[in-house]
RNA sequence: GCCGAAAUAGCUCAGUCGGUAGAGCACUUCACUCGUAAUGAAGGGGUCGAGGGUUCGAGUCCCUUUUUCGGCUCCA
């Protein structure tokens, strides 16, 4: 008979089976337990051990595990006071320290799995461990994990086990895993000659000219749109005097995400982290007045922040980037408007390229600065326009989890494992401002602080193509696509008329590339095709004499004979649009 | 930073018990002039991530180090 509630709670009785694994391999007194919650794809349980666990034990654990189950031991669920509790556990480290947190009058509960062992827990659990029988699961790896998340805490190991309700259900979620390796980016961007690593620079990546052609145009597509929107682009110092960051509070607050050069005894220069001091530098060139804003300065210089080892992945996270940056310096009651605006932005660029993202709120911190209404009626606005445009149930909120100088709506997506990275974030600053002491002058004259806005779309540029890349498997939309067409000529007497067909492409400034070396023209496609481009046209007689193309569509298909000004205008067509499927169909090409 | 795994030709990888490094693709040359995902033949290409140690001898064993990957966010 299965537990009525069976899918909520097998993951967290298998946990329990995991640590009751555990400590009859390595004996009681020598294992402490943390906890071991259920998770997405399975569940974790953090232990402090004498050793640590590699892969060569796994399957120890996993048969130690499938051993225990096949004894059919009850769940046994025991209510007790904290001084039981306290002394059931007494010796248990992270398990005492639990029971003291516990808030008063909260029931304290004990599961029993068989009779030699016991956790603390709140439940629920399955009745009896055979019922786990039929569950599938397999220990996915062990890494080291601190407790509480802390890094001054003790070091524990986790272990990660995935655990599904079926064999079929983990068979899905490891094909699963499989092809989410086929859209690893870090893979696929060094095979489509995207960019590269060098050890001499790690986190920094290198663009290939294919790679930088993807990169320029989504900032083209970012220009046009921006400037349209009274954006105005500037370009600062890379690095700065250290007096900079001392005014911006960096060096106090963030010196140790800085790359800094020391250039003589007394003058020590930094990297710039982030933007927004230099953006104010400019503001503060001449006297502003209220007609002036909203001012928007918007840049993309390269960025460098250090990060831990460990911390560096792919183009996800990286030590130098560019971010597609705004400060927008507006007046307070210009807050709704102008990030209601800035939304407007983000949902045009997400919607372009066909990507769904979610919107995070967070809001004042405890150790919040300036004046506790601005805040409150900031926030207010933030909510307004969430609410209004994604619903209530269609945005996060992290409450208390703004930065100390203003709160922020962070843009949220997964990458190919699921992953949640921050993208676009619209951060509202009430104290850069005051640090740097900008105002501008008012109607009536008085001089009043402006509020700042840190806002980018794309978030990091490196980040963003990371995520494409995953999200298109490589096989870019026509329009960022670095080559777009691929000429092959069947034999070298067609040289000449792929010659004509490239220039009228390049003439409509479609990206092509001709291969006219003496390969038999198979391998031409088939190096074109590794690529990923979306179309290769190949050229024979029966084109050269009708003018026409024939077309291989990125995907298998092809068609023949299309006439070579159709072809043209729909390449150019997409590129206007900047539309996200290609045109595979006979008739829009003819 | 912490735990685990990994690094061998441009790429993907093999290399057994420690005996002096190999395949496929790619590249070069020659032949083939070809109608839709691998034409044939020959050839070049390596400080086995780096440094140190053990050994008669190290890609292989030990130590250090660099880089990369998975995790360190899911809360009894």
């Amino acid at each position: 008979m299965k537990t009525e509630n069976f899918s909520e709670c097998y993951r967290h009785s298998m946990a329990h089976i995991l640590a009751k694994a555990v400590v009859e391999i390595f004996g009681k007194e020598n294992v402490q337990l943390a906890i071991g919650p259920q998770i997405s794809e399975g569940f974790y349980y953090d232990f402090l051990l004498p050793r640590t666990v590699t892969p060569d034990d796994f399957e120890m654990i996993e048969s130690k595990m499938r051993e225990i189950l096949k004894r059919k031991e009850d769940f046994r669920y025991v209510e007790v006071s904290r001084e039981q509790a306290l002394e059931e556990f007494k010796g248990q480290q992270f398990k005492e320290e639990l029971i003291e947190e516990l808030p008063e009058g909260e029931t304290i509960s004990i599961y029993y799995t068989g009779d030699d062992f016991k956790d603390l827990c709140r439940g629920p659990h399955v009745s009896n461990s055979a019922e786990l029988l039929s569950c599938a699961f397999k220990i996915k790896s062990v890494s080291a994990a601190y407790w509480k998340g802390d890094e001054h805490n003790a070091v524990l190991q986790r272990i990660y086990v995935f655990a599904f309700e079926t064999k079929e259900e983990l068979k899905a979620h490891l094909k699963f895993l499989q092809e989410a390796k086929e859209r690893d980016h870090k893979i696929l961007g060094p095979q489509l000659d995207l960019f590269f690593m060098d050890p001499t620079a790690p986190g920094m990546p290198y663009w290939l000219p294919k790679g930088w052609k993807l990169f320029n145009t989504l900032l083209d597509f970012w220009r046009e749109e921006h400037e349209k929107r009274g954006y105005q682009e500037i370009s600062s110092p890379l690095i700065n005097h250290n007096s900079l960051w001392i005014t911006s509070g960096h060096w106090d607050h963030y010196r140790d995400g800085m790359f800094t050069i020391p250039v003589d005894e007394n003058n020590t220069y930094g990297v710039k982290p982030m933007n927004c001091p230099n953006s104010i530098v400019v503001y503060k060139r001449t006297n502003r007045s209220y007609r002036e804003l909203p001012l928007r300065l918007s840049d993309c210089d390269v960025l460098h922040r250090k990060e831990k080892s460990g911390e560096l992945n792919g183009l996800l996270r990286v030590q130098m980037f560019r971010q597609d940056d705004s400060h927008n310096f507006i007046t307070e009651d210009q807050i709704y408007d102008e990030v209601n605006a800035i939304l407007d932005i983000a949902d045009l660029f997400y919607g372009i390229f066909g990507l769904t993202y979610r919107p995070e709120l967070s809001t004042r911190p405890e150790d919040f600065m300036g004046d506790i209404n601005l805040w409150n009626k900031a926030e207010e606005n933030l909510r307004d326009i969430l609410n209004k445009r994604y619903g209530e149930d269609g945005y996060d909120v992290n409450e208390g989890d703004g930065a100390f100088y203003g709160p922020k709506i962070d843009i949220m997506m997964k990458d190919a494992l699921n992953r949640q990275w921050q993208m676009g974030t619209i951060q509202l600053d009430f104290q850069l401002p005051r640090n740097f002491d900008i105002t501008y002058a008012d109607k009536d004259g008085t001089e009043k602080v402006p509020v700042i806005i840190h806002r980018v779309i794309y978030g990091s540029i490196e980040r963003f193509i990371g995520i494409l890349i995953e999200n298109f498997k490589g096989a870019f939309p026509f329009w960022i696509s670095p080559v777009q067409v691929g000429i092959v000529p069947i034999r070298e007497e067609h040289s000449e008329y792929a010659k004509e067909v490239m220039e009228a492409l390049q003439k409509k400034r479609i990206r092509c590339e001709a291969d006219f070396s003496e390969n038999h023209m198979n391998k031409k496609i088939k190096a074109f095709r590794n690529y990923k481009i979306p179309y290769v046209l190949v050229l024979g007689n029966e084109e050269a004499e009708h003018k026409t193309v024939s077309i291989n569509i990125r995907g298998g298909k092809q068609l023949k004979n299309v006439p070579l000004e159709q072809f043209v205008k729909v390449c150019s067509k997409m590129n206007e649009e900047r539309t996200l499927q290609l045109v595979e169909s006979e008739e829009q090409m003819k």
